[in-house]
DNA sequence: TTAAACTTTCAAAAATTATTGAAAGTTTAT
DNA sequence: ATAAACTTTCAATAATTTTTGAAAGTTTAA
């Protein structure tokens, strides 16, 4: 495998993945490209890559920027922007998992904590409710306390401190 | 908000939830109700409760039987089969746990390895493909390990670790 | 063996989501 | 102020994914 097969190879890989997991597949794919690339990209450069469209890369870029997870440069005397991904991947874990904290558990724990105190009327369906939503709310809180965890603490705290369970 | 709204507000946000984790929104919802359901139900029931073809009914059923997290039940004496899910949620856990590292970690994990190990032409994007892909690999192989722990550790490790790392 | 009760399959239709491209918007240099 | 260089927006279109429903398949009882 060369180079070219290599990197077309990670691209359509990480752009599946990301489809499996709720991240479309040009988001995902320009992700994959800027992480691999040594220098930032412009917009076209993004385009001529991937095959995709101005409007396309336009809104995806500005997608991944606000996951935080890729930054705007520009180069002295241009008038274009270049994008960059963050390269330090678990710098890339913590802010994934700040967001994803922030913009799905959060508010699925709210909603688990009202469906959750309704009356009990002593009803076994209500019961079964209650009980059930209880149960997922402790552990979306738990998976928050995580990530809130992941996201306050060094680069390298994720690998050392699961290493030292794993083993 | 009594019993019918909070069951419909749950059933409803699993839903959402699930298509935001690229999980169709009927079988996230179906699941959902199988889990809150004091009694298993038949593939009529759960029909009327989502007004949900008896076609997609039955090709979600499966797919969740082949995730591993509901199963077929039968009433003595009666000819249709019932369906019900695992309600321990820790059990829930380890087992989307086993089944995402068993169909996207490792056949990741499988193309980083391949693509980490082009041969080095010294070039910088080279370097650069090599340097992300393998950073990749060793974190998606820490977050494998952490999954096939989960499985194989009996129901509450999960909160009684993270516990720990926690507070 | 037949038929009723039930489940599965799958091609077609519907719904949703992603993508395009051109017009509108913005910024900067002169 | 103008215009060139560039980016964003968004309505229309395309692609993908989900859903339907009826036919085919299966199982069980008699």
């Amino acid at each position: 495998m060369n180079y070219t097969e290599a990197k077309d190879k990670f691209i359509q890989t990480w752009g599946s993945l990301g489809t499996l997991w709720g991240i479309n597949k040009a988001m995902a794919q320009i992700h994959a490209l800027l992480l691999i690339s040594p220098e930032p990209l412009s917009m076209e450069d993004v385009m001529e890559e991937l095959h995709i469209s101005r409007g396309n890369t336009s809104m995806n870029l500005r997608q991944l920027i606000d996951w935080g997870i890729v930054y705007k440069t520009s180069k002295a005397g241009e008038r274009k922007e270049y994008f960059a991904s963050e390269k330090d991947v678990h710098e890339l874990t913590k802010q994934i998992a700040r967001e994803r904290s922030r913009r799905e558990i959060q508010p699925t724990l709210k909603i688990l904590k009202e469906v959750s105190s309704i009356d009990e009327d002593g009803s076994a369906k209500t019961k079964e409710l209650i009980k059930q939503t209880k149960a997922l709310h402790e552990l979306a809180e738990t998976a928050d306390s995580i990530m809130n965890r992941l996201v306050n603490q060094e680069s390298n705290w994720i690998t050392k401190t699961f290493m030292k369970l794993i083993k």
